[in-house]
DNA sequence: TAGGCTATGGTTAGGTG
DNA sequence: CCACCTAACCATAGCCT
């Protein structure tokens, strides 16, 4: 019955599904695949809409295939899944079109951190993606200037902030690669925080809403 | 009720928008709001769902009101935006319908950072509440004084969830108690993450999903 | 200012090519 | 794996309290 009759569609539609983990492995990937574009939309929305910076990263993990396998203690870390992240100014399309390093897309958008840039970006996502694809390369340059730059500020700094030691951790753990992405995302938070609080004490900048 | 017409409702309803900046400064305060506890939603949901670790950040920006920003070296902070963030291991989905304590919820979700853990917490979230509960019960003396704190500082924020508590907290009224606890997190995850790394081979790619 | 309501646009589960 | 299709679920824009 793979077919059906000519009067009959063949699609179910959409089925309520429960909020709880996917046990069949190959329908658990492909919800990931599709939601974690749908994700991707909606940071590029909030962004395009309030203005808001967005960074968001994805870690999938690889299945233990066998039996259960030796938890933490076991130690073989048996290869990590896949990382997928994105930033703020239109980064989410070049990353979703091509998709080299995560974190050297994170870059060059994040570096576009003042309004005006970013609102160029905004009228002009297209244009941007170019853009972008082209800088990615030429900041690397650059890049490792400011990495260590950054490295050497953030330990002074500590991280001190629960989500970054979140991600960091995580990306270390499972893609030392992406660490130096990630580290870089760090960086520019400290940045955008200590443009803010030049002399403040620790804490990021974070009033609520009133003014 | 006071318009209790039976052909016409009172609500229009969901109207389509365009995908741009919103111009109205209170209308894009509101849609950000929404919207960024639909995405934390989503990201609750592709966590449970998928077993996939998500980490988002949003940075929100002050609007120029007059003149230039001050610069690097400025004195005075005058505060930026508001940052949000969450992270995965299902402790949003677990302190939305409790809010107990703020950062104590975090350490155990963390410890399940292996696969086996993980799984057991998707599938018993409920069950991991009860845990949850217990373990605070057993902390709370040390905790309840930064838990209240950061609780009344979410309330005198006007935030109703922890993980808007938290990050608020730490900027605005700055809680170095919170601060280390929150580290403490931190310590326990890299912990973790060595104990995985002791012999791993650096072997990652930007690779999409094949293996 | 925040919370609640409703209709609707948008997202996506399930399937096929 | 990707694109497309259908239809239902769900997030949310605009109002109102």
């Amino acid at each position: 019955m793979t077919m059906a009759k000519p009067g009959k569609k063949t699609s179910k539609g959409r089925q309520k599904i429960e909020i709880c983990r996917i046990e069949d492995k190959e329908k658990r990937q492909v919800t990931l695949c599709k939601r974690k574009g749908g994700l991707f939309k909606k940071c590029s929305e909030l962004h395009l809409l309030c203005g808001a910076h967005v960074a968001v990263a994805i870690f999938s993990k690889r299945e233990e295939q066998g039996g259960e396998a030796p938890p933490v203690g076991g130690g073989r870390p048996s290869r990590g899944g896949s990382v997928f992240a994105m930033g703020t100014p239109s980064v989410d399309h070049v990353l979703r079109r091509f998709r080299p390093l995560p974190g050297d897309e994170f870059l060059p958008a994040l570096e576009h951190v003042d309004e005006a840039a970013e609102r160029a970006a905004a009228e002009a996502a297209a244009q941007e993606i170019a853009e972008t694809a082209a800088l990615a390369e030429a900041e690397k340059d650059r890049m490792r200037d400011i990495g260590e730059k950054v490295v050497r500020a953030a330990e002074a700094a500590g991280k001190r902030f629960w989500w970054e030691a979140d991600v960091a951790a995580l990306g270390e753990a499972e893609l030392p690669e992406f660490a130096r992405a990630l580290q870089r995302v760090r960086e520019v938070v400290q940045r955008e925080v200590g443009k803010r609080q030049a002399s403040a004490p620790p804490a990021v900048a974070a009033a609520p809403w009133h003014p």
